[in-house]
DNA sequence: TCGTTCCAGTAAACCGATTTACAACAACTG
DNA sequence: CAGTTGTTGTAAATCGGTTTACTGGAACGA
């Protein structure tokens, strides 16, 4: 790999001038002598050492990504259009880690990202407790979270972009409703993250406004200890064996995000009931696999590509200006039908 | 963030002494002073800086990660768990990018790499082509390739990791066979893999070996301009069209992985065609998805953590000694029955 | 006693960039 | 003509580590 000096060798100039030419200082230099380095550079294919320039400038054209694993289809698409983003639109590189949702994790990856001079963080769906990212932040880090809204009153110490989760769930049991649908259930795992709050209480909200409040209940499965990609459809499974046990059953169900939802029906199936025939199920995010569920899944979709593009841009963008205080973004999702709803068995009037 | 002098000035030494420390060199100094050394640096929390320690060694522990899009899911299934050794087994993080099958994607990423320092990369389900690969080793880079063999005859610049595509696909074959399937289709898509072509392969040769050269077709769908996550999937979905269509059909099918195979049972199913009623099918990959189907895909499992470790093993190991020459290495799958396949609808003899 | 080894530790060069302070020279200005 | 200004460029310090070559002194041997 060829060095500035290389180069300035090469356009008989000193390092000084090739790195003003590196950085857009052109006009401290004859016109001439910027051709003569431009030229030297294409010819020796040089590319800056970023090792070099970090030791220099303190940063790093890269990016930290934190998500709970790579191998949740939600966390590869958010991973995906972040990617993308952060390298067409702003050139930066992104460093991957899996957290497993652990704190120790988490913090053994904030003091890598400083080793290597990495000051910009995205979290995907971090924990409740903020705290140990402080420290992060404290030590210089600009973090920008996903999927959690901020505490209130708590320290605005990141950037937080999230959908309007109470808003989805409002949505997911609006249209439950709207198909006839009394008996509501909203189906969730044990473990609070802000999100699961949020939609609970949007589910919640919708099933009072409608009268229903006595026929909601929210349904909590219980995560296995270890981690594991299907965690959430066979938690989605279990309470589906749970469901179809229960004489007065729902017969509409939200789902908290579309694995539960493809564990809800793969459950159900197991037991023996239909999908929508015998309970209607809704889920959230709008992965791409709902469409090919049997029956396809009727889904409140998020709007991954536009959060993807604003953590992205709220990251580098505080990451220039530390004057940015950082600020709370919420997107709305949109409804997606599909084969998964439909009128509830028993219709509870019957004109025509 | 404190640095080595700091660490050397708490400690009482120079900054050599606390470098030999750092390296494990252990053996040229005092315990009395080591100890000191070692309490200075847990007082300040120390962590050396990548950048100096890459700038003057002229490596970098991380790794980079290409994949086509990391929002398929058997792309983020083996990137969590390349992920996860690199860092448990060898404390190497990892740099990701989406190729989206781009050449010039791909070249820009090597390019990236060599300016970070990074000599590692991992690369999953690359291009048939590649000579822009070997450009990136001759400029230094040690690359691993999962999902394509080596190319016969070829620059062996490359260690190939990959499952045993064409027994993959005859076990596939085999298992349709010995269910009493006569009519049989292998359903790919179009844009020749290495992979693809081998399965290929195992499909013909089972076939072949049953008798059953004649009503063995491959079926091969074409891809949309474009990248989508769906795009496997939707090419199933379209082949299962034309496949419904077909008085003649297939009654068994093997699909080339297995986001084809669920494109294949949405399509059927919106042809009214049953699986495994009317067509059994058979996936290849052994994603956690597929349990979660309906019906759950019987489907060929390849060993993703077996062959992440290998990939990762391979990376770093030929980086720290240079005289490891590239091999290849071939991984064997394993059937995972499921409610996919039955027997043909109408049985060519039934005796009882 | 003098010379040699060994031990414990250090000074300083170096990796490849960036940036500040300054120099050489021409062109104006009054 | 001396002084100022502007233009074009450079020398050298610096970022935070690693590593080589070396040193001061104790211990040892003859």
């Amino acid at each position: 790999m060829s060095t500035i000096q290389d180069v300035a060798r090469q356009a008989g100039v000193s390092t000084s001038t090739v790195s003003n030419v590196l950085n857009g200082r052109t006009d401290r230099m004859g016109s001439e002598t910027l051709a003569r380095v431009e030229k030297a550079i294409l010819a020796l294919n040089y590319r800056p050492n970023r090792a070099a320039q970090q030791l220099k400038t303190g940063n790093n054209p890269m990016l930290g990504l934190l998500v709970p694993s790579i191998a949740n289809p939600m966390s590869g698409y958010i991973a995906r259009e972040i990617e993308t983003v952060a390298q067409e639109k702003y050139g930066h590189r992104v460093m991957l880690g899996n957290t497993y949702r652990s704190k120790e994790i988490e913090t053994g990856f904030f003091d890598d990202l400083l080793s290597h001079g990495v000051r910009g963080v995205i979290m995907i769906s971090s924990q409740l407790d903020e705290q140990h990212l402080d420290l992060g932040v404290q030590r210089g880090l600009v973090a920008v979270s996903y999927d959690r809204p901020a505490t209130p009153g708590a320290s605005p110490a990141l950037d937080h972009v999230t959908v309007d989760n109470a808003a989805a769930a409002r949505m997911a049991t609006e249209h439950l409703i709207s198909r006839g649908h009394r008996r509501l259930a909203f189906a969730t795992a044990a473990g609070q993250t802000m999100s699961r709050r949020e939609k609970v209480k949007g589910f919640l909200a919708a099933a009072q406004a409608a009268g229903l409040a006595d026929s909601a209940n929210v349904i909590e499965g219980s995560m296995q200890a270890g981690y594991g990609d299907s965690e959430m459809a066979d938690v989605g499974r279990m309470l589906a064996a749970r469901i179809a046990g229960d004489p007065r059953r729902p017969t509409g169900i939200v789902a908290v995000n579309d694995m539960m939802a493809f564990g809800l029906m793969a459950g159900l199936r197991d037991a023996g009931l239909s999908v929508p025939a015998d309970v209607s199920l809704v889920g959230i995010d709008g992965l791409f696999l709902s469409a090919l569920m049997n029956p396809g899944l009727t889904t409140v979709r998020l709007p991954v590509p536009l959060m993807a593009c604003k953590l992205v841009e709220r990251v580098i963008g505080r990451m220039a200006d530390p004057g940015i205080k950082p600020g709370e973004f919420i997107f709305q999702p949109d409804l997606v039908e599909r084969d998964s709803v439909a009128a509830p068995p028993q219709p509870v009037r019957r004109l025509a």
